[in-house]
DNA sequence: CTCATAAAGTCATCCGATGACTTTATGAGT
DNA sequence: ACTCATAAAGTCATCGGATGACTTTATGAG
């Protein structure tokens, strides 16, 4: 399928070498092959190949020794750093962003209780509206919104997600926002407690979308031009 | 920890450029010097400079375009590593895993070609069914499948915190299969199929959670006990 | 002033060569 | 036979040059 296109071969080596590590083709300890043969087997230059390994040492997965050779250290990605800034782009990462944020409105709708709904009020009312000054503090204030419905969740996995990546989605906003990039008003802020409040997990999912979907819209704009 | 040995002109490449990064003396967005130009400025190769740019790029740091330049991504500490600190539990995760499920399938869905659906098919011709045999085999089988889905959706920040979990997974699903976890059968993954092929996000959506309701059903069954 | 085209700039990749370090093979001395 | 210094081979580290692909900028005709 190739949805994703590699770009360059550096990555395909990359995934490559990592994936006969993960499925134990070579086993912790073992010596690769050196850096000819790999260059061989792959069928890319040997400068790549070492482009690839010095990734992939970086990533923990090697180490090399001078004069010696490369050795597997570790074939689990259980310790595996996520690190999503690679080239995910805005796009993408507010779309990850909306999958959590649906299904956690989903949850919080049936798990809420009266204080849940007062203190996401509270949030709210504190969160106030953009008045072009104070860039920062209102996107830290929004996306203390955002995290307290996550964490009202229960979901503790959710929570840890949206904290990776809020940081590199606030940078971004903060670099582009003033622009294109409409954020949502209070109204459709106040829907999304409104939903939760229901009960009703639909109504909630409904409400986190069309919340999103002006932004996702403007998202596309900016990318198409 | 061994002594840090700087016998190792790439690391101190990396360690100059990123230290150069998070000084702010580059900002977001900014174009680094040329391949060239760097190379002048550290004293290496233009090879070893490619090595530690390759690096910054796998950390978030930096980001290449050809025939453009090499770009400030992020400034802030974009390497810190999601663990999922703590185990969240079983249930969290598969809930988390199920947001991602849900939203790729409707991406899926919007943004399918017809062989996106071939190679779909394929891939779940391939899984099969459990035949209480090479369990890590079919848990790969149908991780792979799973993702061809997230990976359809064209959205790479999603298939990377996928990756994140299918470790994870694929050790939580071996534990419990066979056991009181039932195991969607191949209808349902079908399901999911045919509902991405009629395009509509919807279906795609309800497809998805109609799927994973029983696993969740089960694993409420198991916490309560 | 517009816009298609040429030119320049830059990353991607490959190749070959040299140096540095490690491992293995060798063989003289005991 | 054994020991061990030394040579040889193997491998990574680094370098420099060359070509291709892609993007950005400059150019000039209309």
């Amino acid at each position: 399928m190739r949805a994703i296109s590699r770009t360059n071969l550096a990555d395909e080596a990359i995934e490559a070498i990592r994936g006969d590590i993960l499925s134990k083709r070579w086993a912790v300890g073992d010596k690769l092959p050196n850096e000819a043969s790999l260059s061989a087997m792959l069928s890319v230059s040997r400068g790549t190949v070492r482009e690839a390994v010095r990734v992939l040492v970086s990533q923990g997965y090697l180490e090399t020794r001078q004069g010696s050779g490369t050795y597997v250290r570790s074939t689990t990605d259980a310790g595996r750093p996520l690190t999503m800034a690679r080239r995910a782009s805005l796009r993408d990462q507010f779309e990850a962003r909306l999958a959590l944020d649906v299904e956690a409105a989903r949850l919080t709708a049936i798990r809420k209780t009266p204080e849940t709904v007062t203190e996401l009020r509270r949030l709210l009312a504190e969160r106030g509206t953009y008045d072009g000054d104070d860039k920062a503090g209102f996107i830290e204030r929004d996306l203390a919104f955002h995290k307290a419905v996550i964490a009202a969740s229960g979901n503790r996995a959710m929570v840890e997600i949206y904290d990776f990546f809020s940081a590199s989605i606030a940078e971004t906003i903060a670099a582009t926002l003033g622009k294109d990039i409409p954020e949502p008003d209070m109204q459709a802020h106040a829907d999304i407690v409104d939903a939760i409040e229901t009960g009703d997990p639909g109504k909630a999912d409904a409400a986190v979308r069309r919340f999103m979907a002006p932004v996702l819209a403007a998202l596309d704009r900016m990318i198409l031009s």
